[in-house]
DNA sequence: TCAAAAATGTAGCATTCGCTACATTTACGA
DNA sequence: TCGTAAATGTAGCGAATGCTACATTTTTGA
């Protein structure tokens, strides 16, 4: 965690776990005083504001998504395209991944509205996600098409829609052969 | 308009208009009436709750949104995958659609966390979706891939990251010729 | 050791939220 | 015309919101 004194890291651990548990929308200060074992007044104390305090728990949340996903691929650059999209996808339907994906579906439907500090926040992500993506290919050329299709696959899932992109899958796969 | 009286149908316009431009997430009953020109009290009085009206706003969003489609693509069936995305992004971007996608991802977010109804009217407008691009594809197979890209699309430009979103475009072109 | 600073508890403020009780007005059918 | 039902206004309730004033405790450094 970078740009976070012990005490507050150790106050965003069990945050972070109420919003993916809560979602954004719900990760009003008193629950998260609870959850976190303190008070909304030291919340403030501590961070500053409530916009401060979301902007910290969204950064320790993409923090431990990278540390998780480099862990479980390492080892593993230069894949397919295919590959490394239908992999990722697996990982992204775990009832571990999931809620990290659905708050980071959250927080860009946030960004879109409040624009700023927010969306700030969501490009350094999607900047992880892409530099991520980029080691892991066989042809870095494609990293942005294999995460925008996954951003595609998330937003279906949660329309209910698994099916769509299970499909499409199947069908950019075919479509882009073994590059 | 399905399933709604005139006097609903004449309170849903300017209501959807606020949602198109507040965003679902500051739609709260006194603002929403503000701008129908009634009260709470009536929204409440014509709709029954709040989540009926929500469901009412966004049903009558995604009607006028089909419907604007399907004017703007009359008579031009069996496009190639690759040309249709990018017509279909480009009106992604017009200023006056980018409102309805926003509140489309907002709308699958919330989705996401509390099912339901919410989901199935999600649900509803991604079959709208993919039935209206299986009609306007020369293979229809490709409708799920197209659509589930424009959604990732539509991430990544909301993330700030259109530019990623634009080499995906190219780089999907590229893979699918003229299929 | 002791004063200054950091940390924490208690209580509340002003606002907004969805919703409702109650009264009143308007419109329509017999 | 008149009684009934639909429609609307007024006022407010109880809860939740982010945040703050004030007092108190705990820690720290000289």
């Amino acid at each position: 965690m970078k740009n976070v004194t012990a005490t507050q890291a150790k106050l965003l651990a069990p945050m972070g776990q109420f919003v993916l548990a809560n979602g954004l929308q719900n990760a009003s200060l008193r629950p998260l005083a609870k959850a976190a074992g303190t008070s909304d007044r030291m919340l403030i104390y501590h961070f500053g504001s409530k916009d401060a305090l979301l902007a910290a728990i969204m950064r320790c949340i993409a923090d431990q998504m990278t540390a998780g996903l480099t862990a479980t691929f390492a080892g593993q650059e230069r894949m397919t395209a295919a590959d490394l999209l239908r992999r990722v996808w697996e990982i992204a339907q775990t009832p571990a991944t999931r809620p990290v994906m659905r708050v980071w579906l959250e927080l860009t439907s946030m960004a879109a509205r409040d624009g700023g500090a927010t969306q700030d926040i969501a490009m350094g992500i999607a900047d992880g996600f892409l530099a991520w993506t980029q080691v892991h290919l066989k042809d870095p050329e494609l990293a942005s098409l294999v995460l925008t299709h996954f951003e595609g696959l998330l937003v279906m899932q949660e329309a209910g829609r698994a099916d769509i992109a299970e499909q499409s899958v199947v069908a950019l796969s075919k479509s882009l052969g073994d590059s």
